[in-house]
Formats: structure tokens, C-alpha cells, sequence
DNA sequence: GTGAAAGCGCTAACAA
DNA sequence: TTGTTAGCGCTTTCAC
């Protein structure tokens, strides 16, 4: 049998609301005593149990991650759990996985999800971090959540990068490559990464002076079909593009695969560039040139906000963390015309 | 404030002991009451608290998934956790997720682990599946476990697939495209996995009468690396292979890097077989011919008995669950030589 | 700054 | 088949 926190304060000699103090980080306790205490919790290899400690706290010690079905970008979701599961380490809290779509009943899912598992917090992936009745429902709930690369005005916790400035950066590098005709296959509607990397596009032609061609612009829905079907389009044109930019790496191996289709040559005959830096942008031939997204540590920053809001319910963080361009081989100067 | 236990044997006039049953459904409560009871839970919307279960009931409710560093196969254990997420939905179970590298100190982790979280059950992936030290210690602490694709003789509980067979499937096509000449970079010493494909490779050559060539098994690490070192070592051969068999996809996106290195086309100039199926394997271009590894299904199964096991401790049970060949476009016959 | 006692909401053991 | 009682191990009042 474990040792308690009875035994605990025998072994010290206090009672056990002291070493309950210590546990918790209570400040009210005198040095020497905290000392004292941790040597007894070390000397009996004390660990709390997180049932108990539940129970009379009325908290569950689990942060759940609620994203979308995976099928769209599982491994961003996965790279997000890596930086989830690094902030929850030598913490009491775990992570638990809540996939889920935004259907009718949202708020009777949620409800249901939060009346059965009793999170403590919640981190939300895109499309639900912009899910305004899901985010009134927690509020009423008075959940504390976090939101990923949420495009809300003002959101209380929010984590991501600056994708405007990201997509203009690669769309620049096309440019310093000689590239004028660059297409654009967009995400989404509804995901912010859609527009933001839409108006990063543009921010990228405006400031190289080369007109915006609404007709070099498609839709797409992230997936590789839909890159694919782009490509199908814009490589049919008169004047097909020498570069395509797509909103995230799957749309650009639909591109790829296209191009590979028609016998045509990356970088060669058409440049592309992807987004995200999902690991299929490495293991494809040539590489994808595309942005990294700090996902891990976004994941990372996410979980250990929202846990610092447990404790101050007032905390607000709109934190951008850095991104890095990944140049690869998928990319070069234009060919002849 | 959540209905209680107390107010659902009030509303249903019996004992809290009666509800408690109802709950956990044990056999002895007369049918009627049992449909009074759940009625009243209904009426007055009643979820059981787990933490309050947890502590009366020494349980977690938690399934834990053992799994080493995500940078080899995370679209493997995404899979997985797709799976085991399925199974987890509609008990009160939570899955929380454990990656950690097999150290000098893995029984004190695991200690540390078991002793913080205290999870009822967990689920081991290779190589921890395979790790006799780590199986005693968890017998020890009495834990319940299921492995996936354990290379281990008499696993108490163990989901896999027949992967020789299914090696021995994908060579054999390779052969019947009319192939001679097939390399194999196989896997990680260690790994079920290495064992169980390379057998198949040979049984597949046995079988058509294709005397094994030592000089065309290769040894890889899974990596996208080790398929690339392997394929500049083979291609580079008087006498190079006309297709080459990977023990997963990462390792045919690295063959396949070589050869786009090299200028050779695939499938015309090279034959390319990868092995899990991962998402890659339809990213890429050509599609790579490869057997789909039932990783949701695996995971499922492993939850789900694994937790059958808490009530039956005695439970065993080896399950194969069925496999898939994908051919894709990366296979052809042989071009002159 | 520290301690004593009273639960948190459920289940296990024992009774009936 | 059902009910009663006593905890599970911790945190939270509220004293001191």
C-alpha cells in the first residue's frame, strides 16, 4: 500500500493540512517546515492520489484537447499532442483527446462531454476555436479554455503564430525567384488559416507591384484531392502559373501529384510551396518548401496558460510564437516560358 | 450543482446501493427495479462523478498508451490513438497517452508513472511491447496490459496482424509482375516487425523458386535515411535490384528520394513496395503499393480487451485482425535491363 | 502560520 | 435481492 498524506505528516511531525499546504504550492508555510515536509514526502516516496485529491478538490486533473475528426491533418494534431503531453509532465494533470464534430447539438456533446470526464480545462483546435456558440456554451459552463490559431477578435487565451506574415514570406521567396505568375490555393472558408495566408499572398504581390489575379486564386478544403483538382485547373489554363502556393502541405502534394500526371518536372516546369511543415513535406521527392508551424510548442503554450488560468480566472494571453521558413528543393527560378 | 447518487436512489425510492449496481451493472437487481432506476438517472440528467468512483472504488478510469519517441511512425500511433479513442467512447474511461524511451531506469518510470496516474490498464506498442524487463515489472505491480504485435511467445493479451503473410503478399506480387531481382531493407533488430517481414520476403522468394541473396537484404532503422542509404548502396550495385521491398513507408519515400536523386523513374526504372500504409504512401508521387497495417482496428481491440481484463483477469487472447493490400503505382513490371 | 474535524460522492463489506 | 454502514485519501472550512 502507497503511503498517505496521514503518514506523511506523522513522518514530520505536522498535521496533514500542512503537507497538504506543501503539496499545493500554499505559500503560508514556513521554509524550514516546507523542507521538512518534502524530506518526509521523498523518504516515503509519497505520491498524492489524484482521486481523492479530486474528489474533496472537485477537480479531475485532466486537460482535454478537442479538435476535429483527424481525418484533415492528423499529424498537426499530432505534433499538437507532443507539445500538450510536454506541458503536462511533472504536472498531476494528463491530457485526454476529445475528437468531435460541430454538428447541431454541439452544446449537448459538450455538455455531455464535460458532465462525464469533468475536465479541468479545455484547449481548442480550429475549426472549434472559432466556434462562437461552443465558446458561449463553455463560458456558461464557466470552463477555462485556451483557443489554437483561433480568428476570433478577442480571444482570452489564444496561441499561434503569425501565418499573414509567414505566407507573405514564402510567396516573397517566389518572387526573389523570378517568379511572377504564382497561383494560390486556399483553405477553407471558416479557418482562419484560410484568410490569413490568402491575405499574406496578397500582401506579397502588393509589395512586389504585381497585380492580384483573382483567377490564379482557388478554393480548396486542405485535403490532397483538393490540391490535385487545383492544379487539374490551373495547369489547364493558356497561361498556366510557373509557381504554386497552397495553404497547407497536403493541397501541395495533390499538386504535386498532378504535375507528376502531366510528365511535369519540380521545380523545373512549376515551383510549389506548401504550409505547415507536416512531415510529408521531407519524405516526398523533391521536399516541399514550406513554413514550419511551431505546433509543438504552440501545444506546449496552450496547456500551460490554460492551467495558469485555473489559478487566475482573470489571465488573458494572445501569445504569437515564432515560425521558420523551410526552403526545399520544390522550388526554383522559372523555366523558359 | 450535478445530481448525486443519493438524489437518484431518493427519485427512484431505494438504497444508493441499489443505484450503485445499476451503475456498475451487476447482475443482481430485478429488471423492473433497474428500469425504474435508469429512469430516474434520465429524469435528473445523472452522471456519476469518477473521481468520487475512483476513490471508493481504487480506479483510475484511465487507459494508458505506452508508446516510445513519436519521431519514428507518429502517423502510426495517430492511427492507434483513433483506435483507442473508439473504444474508450461511451465508458468512463479516459485514454492518456505515455511516450518514454526505454532507459537503464525504465522500472523506476514506470514506477513513477504507475504511482502519479494510476491508470487501470495500459496498452504496450513495440518496442516496449516487446521489452521482457518492462512486462515483469508491470506483472509485478499486478497491472493489467494488453501489447500490440508483441514479438514475445505467449503474450497474455496481444493484437496484431499476420505480417509475414502479408510480406510474403506484397513480394509476391512483385514476383508475379514478373521481378527477379527484389531487395529488401528490412528493420530494426529488435522489432517484431524486422523478424516477421523479413521472413515473409524469404518465404515469398521460397516459394518461387528464388534462391535468397544475402547481398540484397539491407539493414534499416525505419527511417526515411536508412531507405535512402539503402538504395544508394543497392542502386549503386553492377547488378542493382529491379524493385526494392521496405519494411515500412518512410524507408520507401527514402528509396524513392534516391532514385529521383539518380533520375530514375519509378515505377519504369524501379519498383517500390513500402509497408503500413501511412498517409505518406498516398501523398507521394507515384502512389507506393504497400499493405495497410488495420491500426484503428489493432487499437480498438486492444482497449477493449484490455479492459474486459479488469473484470477477467484471466483473460488471453491473440488476436489477428485482417490486413489489406493497397496496390498503388510505385509497382510495375520490370523495365529492359 | 498551523491544526482539528467535517465532508467530497461513491463503493465494499457485511447484514438483512 | 436489497439496505446499512463505514470508509477511500484528500482538501476545506474554521478555529487557534
Amino acid at each position: 500500500m502507497p503511503a498517505r498524506i496521514e503518514d506523511v505528516a506523522a513522518h514530520a511531525g505536522v498535521s496533514t493540512k500542512t503537507v497538504s499546504r506543501v503539496l499545493n504550492g500554499h505559500p503560508s508555510v514556513r521554509a524550514k517546515l516546507r523542507v521538512r515536509i518534502e524530506a518526509s514526502i521523498r523518504a516515503l516516496n509519497y505520491v498524492p492520489n489524484p482521486a481523492a485529491r479530486g474528489l474533496a478538490g472537485n477537480r479531475s486533473y485532466l486537460v482535454a484537447l478537442l479538435y476535429d475528426n483527424p481525418a484533415v491533418g492528423s499529424s498537426y494534431i499530432m505534433e499538437l499532442i507532443v507539445g500538450v503531453l510536454q506541458a503536462c509532465k511533472g504536472t498531476p494533470y494528463n491530457a485526454v483527446l476529445h475528437p468531435f464534430e460541430a454538428t447541431d447539438d454541439l452544446a449537448a456533446q459538450i455538455d455531455n462531454f464535460v458532465a462525464t470526464h469533468r475536465p479541468d480545462a479545455l484547449v481548442l483546435v480550429p475549426p472549434h476555436a472559432n466556434n462562437i456558440k461552443l465558446l458561449q456554451r463553455l463560458d456558461e459552463l464557466d470552463m477555462r479554455y485556451a483557443t489554437i490559431s483561433s480568428k476570433l477578435r478577442e480571444p482570452r487565451i489564444d496561441i499561434g503564430f503569425d501565418e499573414r506574415k509567414a505566407a507573405a514570406d514564402i510567396v516573397e521567396h517566389l518572387i526573389s525567384l523570378g517568379h511572377r505568375r504564382i497561383a494560390h490555393i486556399a483553405g477553407l472558408k471558416g479557418h482562419g488559416a484560410r484568410t490569413w495566408r490568402l491575405n499574406g499572398y496578397r500582401d506579397a504581390l502588393r509589395k512586389a507591384g504585381i497585380p492580384y489575379d483573382e483567377s490564379l486564386v482557388l478554393e480548396g478544403d486542405f485535403t490532397f484531392a483538393a490540391g490535385a483538382a487545383g492544379a487539374r485547373t490551373l495547369l489547364s489554363r493558356r497561361r498556366p502559373p510557373t509557381a504554386i502556393f497552397t495553404a497547407n502541405d497536403d493541397m501541395a502534394c495533390g499538386v504535386m501529384r498532378e504535375a507528376y500526371e502531366r510528365g511535369l518536372a519540380i521545380p523545373d516546369d512549376l515551383s510549389v510551396c506548401g504550409f505547415d511543415d507536416t512531415p510529408v513535406s521531407q519524405l516526398i521527392s523533391p521536399g516541399v518548401t514550406t513554413v514550419h508551424q511551431p505546433c509543438r510548442e504552440i501545444g506546449r503554450l496552450a496547456v500551460e496558460s490554460v492551467l495558469q488560468s485555473i489559478r487566475d480566472p482573470a489571465l488573458r494571453l494572445q501569445a504569437r510564437v515564432p515560425y521558420e521558413m523551410q526552403l526545399r528543393a520544390s522550388t526554383a527560378a522559372p523555366g523558359k516560358p
